[in-house]
DNA sequence: ATCTTTATGACATTTTCATGACATTTCTTG
DNA sequence: CAAGAAATGTCATGAAAATGTCATAAAGAT
């Protein structure tokens, strides 16, 4: 679940949001004041700031300022007042992602947090590899293509990233457990047999001989792996 | 060099806009009325147009208002009188990206289009294709025309921002929610089925036989892509 | 007003997926 | 080494989810 740590001095507007927010089931912390917000940022390492721009005790200015200065690459979102604060907040290149202007629309200020978390998300499975390669099969995640030779090999969205995890751990284990949670996530249960099943799919589409799989390894008792160089 | 648009009657605000401006070396176009300017933003595609709100022929509001319709993004800078013009403004979401009262200090309006300028340059969407060409279809996202073969295609607006993005990305898969996002924006809220239906109706346009589409291609449980080498 | 564009919902179709039964393999333990 | 237990492979099946298709209605443009 995403946390989301909003730093607001107006209670009214602060109370709001946070419902909103945990009606749309992220997990919310609060801040009054900047110094307050400043170390909730230290401590609970949000998924995204909500940010007003006028703050007691540290404006939302500084504070963004001075998180960038850590190198601290949480992503801020910022609410400003119409007019003249907006271009300042732009202006000065503070660093922060994305402002919205009071009023703001509640839907829309969701639908700016949704694309800010996706497109951190996005770079954030750049540690996850983009090409796969081995034998005569490669395979191009960010397309969602894979061929064997030059057959075009047709796999489903939970083939892919079984391979994606496999491929991120090339040659170590993988336990049934850590697919289930990483392709499937938290809020789904099918059972370690369904992996099974998955693998024996994969196997059927990309190795030589399905019976004899020589890339997707069985370690039993434990998981699977992946071997790249054979 | 960045090109700019004065649009406004009152001759001796004009010419002294224009003067700073070029000497800040802009390149400098002007027009007395909002059909002339709005010919001018058709013509010539300024990088920022400062509009009037009081203008012969066609009002600055109309004017704006229109511009954004077609879906022509440049940005808008609004001059105002002072007062209820300004709320007026404010109110109505004209689509323009930010306001400036009468009399404005000249500095102020050069900081102002200095930091629109510079959070367009950062928001343009990495860079978006002005051509498009696959097969014997063929797109220019300026004139907003298309062609397959010589038959002229009518492409709606939405029709035409879908391809734009699809071809920025070109190969690759893109999400339903980032269609949504990047044509739609964030003040619209369509499901996701409603993109299926709009890419299903570009399929009839521009695919040989779109119950087999081979250029906009489905990727079942994560989105769809174009294929421009086929 | 008339025509286009757009959004939505119903329904059909396709694809993906989870599950369980049974076979086979591997491991363990005597 | 053998037998039983546990883990895994294999396959078929039904359910669920995603998508295609079409009709309709609302919204917007001319």
């Amino acid at each position: 679940m995403k946390r989301i740590l909003i730093i607001e001095d107006d209670l009214a507007i602060l109370r709001g949001l946070k419902d909103n927010l945990e009606y749309e089931s992220y997990e919310v912390l609060t801040a009054t004041d900047g110094e307050q917000g400043y170390c909730l940022i230290q401590e609970k390492k949000p998924d995204l700031v909500i940010l007003d721009l006028m703050l007691p005790k540290m404006s939302g200015t500084e504070l963004c300022r001075k998180v960038r200065k850590e190198g601290v690459a949480i992503p801020i979102l910022m609410l400003t007042a119409r007019g003249e604060e907006m271009d300042r907040v732009m202006g000065l290149d503070l660093g922060a992602d994305d402002y919205v202007s009071k009023p703001f629309s509640v839907p829309e200020l969701l639908a700016r947090i949704r694309a800010i978390l996706r497109r951190v998300q996005k770079t954030k499975t750049g540690d996850l590899p983009i090409d796969l390669q081995f034998g005569d099969v490669s395979i191009d995640f960010k397309c969602f293509e894979a061929k064997k030779g030059n057959k075009v090999l047709d796999l489903s969205r939970k083939e892919f990233g079984i391979l994606r995890l496999l491929a991120a751990r090339a040659g170590e284990v993988v336990t049934r457990d850590e697919l289930l949670d990483e392709v499937w996530g938290y809020d789904q249960y099918p059972t370690t047999r369904t992996v099974d099943n998955h693998i024996a799919l994969i196997r059927t589409k990309l190795e030589d001989d399905p019976s004899k799989p020589c890339r997707l390894i069985t370690v039993h008792g434990v998981g699977y792996k992946l071997i790249l160089d054979a």
